[in-house]
Order: C-alpha cells, then structure tokens, then sequence
DNA sequence: CAAGCGACCTGACGGC
DNA sequence: TGCCGTCAGGTCGCTT
C-alpha cells in the first residue's frame, strides 16, 4: 500500500499505542521478510522503552531509549495492526502465542504502559518485500537503505532550484525521474501519477526540459513542485489511500483513493474541466502510468 | 554514471 | 468449479 501519506497515516496510527510504552517482548515468527532481521534485533531492543515513532520517506522509524533505532519498510503489502489487550475473543487474550495469528502476521510487538494499558502491535505481510533493521541512533542513517535518500517531497524541504540542479541532463522520462529516491524520497507510482496530472506534464516528457539552459527551474519544474507538495499534503489529510483490503493501523479508511484523478481510470474522461480528453494508460518502465494525453504535455 | 529490466512473493480477479 | 494469465502501492541488482 504504502507510499509516503500511507506511511505517515500509519505513524500517526502507531504513536499513541507505542510511543511512551515498552517493548515487553519482540516476536518473529520467521527469520526474515526481504532481508534476514539484523541480529539481535530482540536482544537489542526488548524491555525498552519507545520514545517517538517518527518516519523518513516512506521508512518508519521507531526510536527506544539506549539509543536504538528499529526502521520499518512496509514494501507493497505490509501493515500493522494495533490490538488493545482484553479485546480478543479467543481464549487468553492475545498472549495466546499462536491463538490470534493471521496468515502473514511476521512480527508481533507487545508494548506495555505505565498505566497498565497494553498494546500488541503486529506487522502483516503477505509478499514480504518489507522490510526491517536495527541500529544506533548515531549511525543508523549511514544504512545504504538510507543513506541515498533525497529530499521530502513536503514544505520547504522540496526546493525548484535544487530539484533543477538534479533533474539537469537527464534523458529519462519525467515518470523515472520522480520515482528514482535518490532524487525526491517518498513518492510512488500513485503520487507520481496524480502530481504529473495536476501539474499538466507528460511522463513521457524528458526530465531536462525542465531546466532553463542556466540551470534554473522553468516556470513548469515551478508548477511540479506545486502540484508535488499539494497532492501529498492532501492525500496525508485524508489519511492516505485504501486500496484493495488495506486498512489503517486503528482499522479505518483512508480516503484519498477518492480523489484520484487519473490513477485506476483508464478510459474514463479526464477530471480538467474543459478538457475532453480521456485517461489512458500505458507501461513505463514495467509499471503502470495513467495520463491525459489531451491536457499532459 | 544513467537507464532499463528481471527478480523477489502472494493474492485477487477476469476470461475461458 | 477450476485453471491460467495478468496485475498490484517497492526496491535491489544486474546488464547495457
């Protein structure tokens, strides 16, 4: 599910059962997910307490006293969910080790309050290209999964100028180059998407032509930011999207889905008003990319 | 180096 | 009903 408002509507979700809790005990129920867990990810981090739940693109991190970091990547189809101790209807409650498991539940946290409130908090993913690891705080951010990552793609953080002196040169669709990282950190195929829309560019257009021969952002790169920013910051709003059965970590909705205004409508009309166009969609690069060929130029 | 593509893995859905 | 092909929100690693 998860681009950056799907994962920053999950941190939101997470941070009231864990953040000021502590972690009474970590169970994996498998060695790995993408990668093998980093060893002595228990060890390392059972019996402390959860300072914040914070999130860096589309990575969330949690952080412990003692200095530990524990990063999360939720891949396609990670979730978590959040259980209330004495919720459960099966017999013992949730530390019945087997009793309440779903299919795909890898990862169990169960958290423990001063006030006596308990939380199990349970990480489910059917394909596994999630991801986790564990860290010093003071080196966490030299992982190579995080090392490389660029600006947030919210506030002032994505800056024309700066995005115009990355974008230079480069022959790559503008849908390549807004899905590469390394560039702006936290958009995905939806975002992506729906910013080209709003900003009435093609994804097919050549990322430098975007660049004035000085170097400096075009009115367009201009309108990309814009259009960047907006939709993300709309789509964190309303909680994100909910596509297929994901839900969010207290079991709601998000409804962002429902302002899509081209991804999922292949050969529905195009939202611009005026515009008669009709979304198409065609493969970039092995995915799926959603377009007006009327109005993205 | 940039760019493109297969691989990773499971489940849902449509067509026959 | 069952089988098969296609598709899915991401990222890595290999090849040009």
């Amino acid at each position: 599910m998860p681009e950056l408002p799907e994962v920053e509507t999950v941190r939101r979700g997470l941070a009231p059962a864990m953040e000021g809790g502590t972690l009474d005990r970590l169970t994996l129920n498998r060695p790995d997910l993408r990668f093998a867990f980093t060893p002595g990810l228990q060890d390392d981090l059972q019996g402390r307490r959860i300072l914040s739940v914070g999130r860096r693109a589309k990575y969330l991190m949690i952080d412990f006293d003692g200095d530990q970091v524990l990063v999360c990547h939720l891949g396609m189809s990670g979730s978590f969910r959040v259980e209330t101790a004495g919720t459960q209807t099966t017999p013992g409650d949730f530390h019945h080790p087997r009793g309440v498991l779903a299919a795909h539940d890898h990862v169990l946290l169960d958290i423990g309050h001063d006030d006596g409130r308990r939380f199990r908090v349970t990480y489910n993913d059917a394909r596994r290209f999630g991801f986790m690891f564990h860290g010093p705080r003071a080196t966490i951010f030299d992982n190579p999964h995080l090392s490389g990552l660029g600006v947030e793609p919210t506030g002032n953080s994505l800056d024309a100028v700066d995005l115009a002196r990355r974008f230079a040169g480069r022959a790559a669709p503008l849908k390549s180059a807004l899905l590469d990282q390394s560039v702006i950190a936290g958009l995905g195929n939806i975002y992506v998407c729906e910013a080209l829309w709003r900003a009435r560019l093609s994804p097919r257009r050549k990322t430098a032509t975007l660049v004035r021969a000085d170097g400096q952002p075009t009115r367009r790169l201009h309108d990309l930011v814009d259009a960047i920013r907006a939709v993300i910051a709309q789509a964190i709003e309303a909680g994100g999207s909910t596509l297929r059965d994901h839900r969010l970590a207290d079991g709601s909705l998000g409804y962002f889905q429902h302002s899509f205004a081209v991804y999922g409508r292949e050969g529905e009309p195009c939202k611009r008003p005026a515009c008669r166009g009709t979304v198409a969609r065609f493969v970039q690069s092995g995915r799926s990319t959603f377009a007006c060929a009327s109005c993205q130029r």
